[in-house]
DNA sequence: ATAGTAGTTGACTAATCGGTCAAGTGCAAG
DNA sequence: CTTGCACTTGACCGATTAGTCAACTACTAT
C-alpha cells in the first residue's frame, strides 16, 4: 500500500476547487501550482499533462460524491424517500458552496465537461462514466420502489436518465442564475418525472 | 436603418459557431478572424473584446431561435401538442449540428454561460435572460392549456422552470454522450412534468 | 475637387500559456 | 559511507494569447 503523495493530493483537490468556481479554461497550471503552494516541476512529475490532472481530479472527487450519495440512497431509507434525501443533500450542497466562495458554482462535472467534450475525449468519457454512475444509483430506487409495490412496473433505465437530466439541468440554472434557490423544487419535479405524488412521499416521512 | 456591416455579422456567426463546437476559451480570436476571413484589426473595430462578441453572437442567435420557437410553440397548434413539436425541432436540429460538424455538440448557450458565469457578469446576465426568455414560452403554452382544461391549475412558472431544467439537462447529456439520441424521451419527460398522460396527447396528433 | 466617414490592414506588444529539464534534496536500504 | 529512489526546485522554452495602433482604402455628401 501506498501511503499516498500529499503534494499529489493536494494538487487533485485544489484543481477541482478552482475549475469549480472558474472553468478549466480560466484556470492555468500555474494557478493551481500557486494555490496548491506547489512547484510547477511537481507538477509535471505525477502528472503528464493538465488533462490528465483533471482526469485524476474528477476521479478522487468523485469517490467522495459516492461515500454521500451511498448515505442518501442507502437500503435502509425507504426507496423514495431517498430521493428526497438527495434532493435535500444537492441544495445543502450548493448553498454551501455558495457561502464559502461566494458564488454558485452549479457542478464541476457538468461545467468542465462541456466545455471540453468535443475537445478531450478522456475527460468526456470521464465525466460520461460518472454521469452513468449517477443514473445507477436513481435506477437501482426505482427498481427497489416497483418490487415494493410503490410505481407501477416501467423502464426504469429510462427514468433513471430523465432524472439525472432533470437535475443536471437545475444545477445549470443554479449556477447561472446565481441561486443555489434553483434547487427548491428538486424533490417534486424528480416525483413527477417517476409519476407519484409528492405529497404522498412527503406525508409518510414529515 | 443601417443596412448592417457584412463582416460584422460574418464574425457573429463564425464566433458562435466555433464556440458551439468547442468553448470559450479554446476559441481564440485569431481562430474567429481566420475562419471568418477577417483581419483582427477589424475584429476590434467593431468588438471592443472577445466578451463583448460573445454577448452580441449570443444576442443574434438568439433572435433566430426566437423564430423557431415562434412556430413551434404559435397559438395555430393546441397548447400542449407545442410541446411535442418543440421537441421533434430540438431533436432535429441537435442531429442536423452532429452531421455536419461531426459531434455532438449541445448547447452554446449553455456550455459557455457555465464556463464564464461566475467570471464574465456580462455574459452571464444574457444567458439567464435567454433562459427566462425560453421559459416565456413554455409558461404561456401552460397557462393557454390550463384555459382550455386540457391541465389542472397550478404554478406554471414553476413548472416552465422545471421543463427548462430538464431540456438543458437533455442538452448536457447530447453533448457528454456525444449522442443525440439522448433527446429522444424528451417529449414524454416534459408531459410527465405537466402531469399528463402522453398518449393523451400522441394519440390527438398521432 | 475635397473633406469626412466607415471600414480595413498587418505589424506590433506585453503577458501568459502548457510543458521541459538538469540539478538538486532528503531519506532508507545495503 | 554509499548507492539509489522519490520527490522538489526554479530557470527556461517556444507558442499563443487578447488587445493596440497608425496608416491606409473606398465611398459619400457637399
Amino acid at each position: 500500500m501506498k501511503p499516498e503523495c500529499e503534494t499529489r493530493t493536494k494538487l487533485l483537490t485544489t484543481a477541482l476547487e478552482l475549475m469549480w468556481e472558474r472553468s478549466y479554461g480560466s484556470v492555468s497550471v500555474d494557478d493551481i501550482c500557486a494555490r496548491a503552494d506547489v512547484r510547477k516541476g511537481s507538477f509535471y512529475y505525477f502528472f503528464p499533462s493538465k488533462s490528465d490532472l483533471t482526469v485524476a481530479a474528477f476521479e478522487k472527487n468523485w469517490e467522495q460524491i459516492c461515500a454521500k450519495l451511498d448515505q442518501a440512497f442507502s437500503p435502509q431509507h425507504p426507496p423514495l424517500e431517498r430521493f428526497s434525501r438527495f434532493a435535500k443533500a444537492l441544495y445543502q450542497s450548493q448553498t454551501e458552496k455558495k457561502g464559502s466562495c461566494g458564488k454558485a458554482c452549479g457542478c464541476p462535472y457538468i461545467s468542465v465537461g462541456l466545455e471540453l467534450s468535443t475537445e478531450d475525449e478522456n475527460i468526456r468519457k470521464k465525466v460520461q462514466s460518472i454521469f452513468s454512475g449517477y443514473c445507477r444509483y436513481f435506477e437501482s430506487a426505482l427498481n427497489e420502489a416497483e418490487r415494493e409495490g410503490l410505481i407501477p412496473p416501467g423502464n426504469h433505465t429510462e427514468t433513471a436518465r430523465a432524472i439525472d437530466a432533470l437535475v443536471m439541468g437545475l444545477l445549470v440554472q443554479t449556477k447561472i442564475f446565481n441561486d443555489p434557490e434553483a434547487l427548491k423544487n428538486t424533490e417534486q419535479s424528480i416525483f413527477r418525472l417517476i409519476g407519484v405524488d409528492v405529497a404522498q412521499s412527503v406525508a409518510a416521512h414529515p
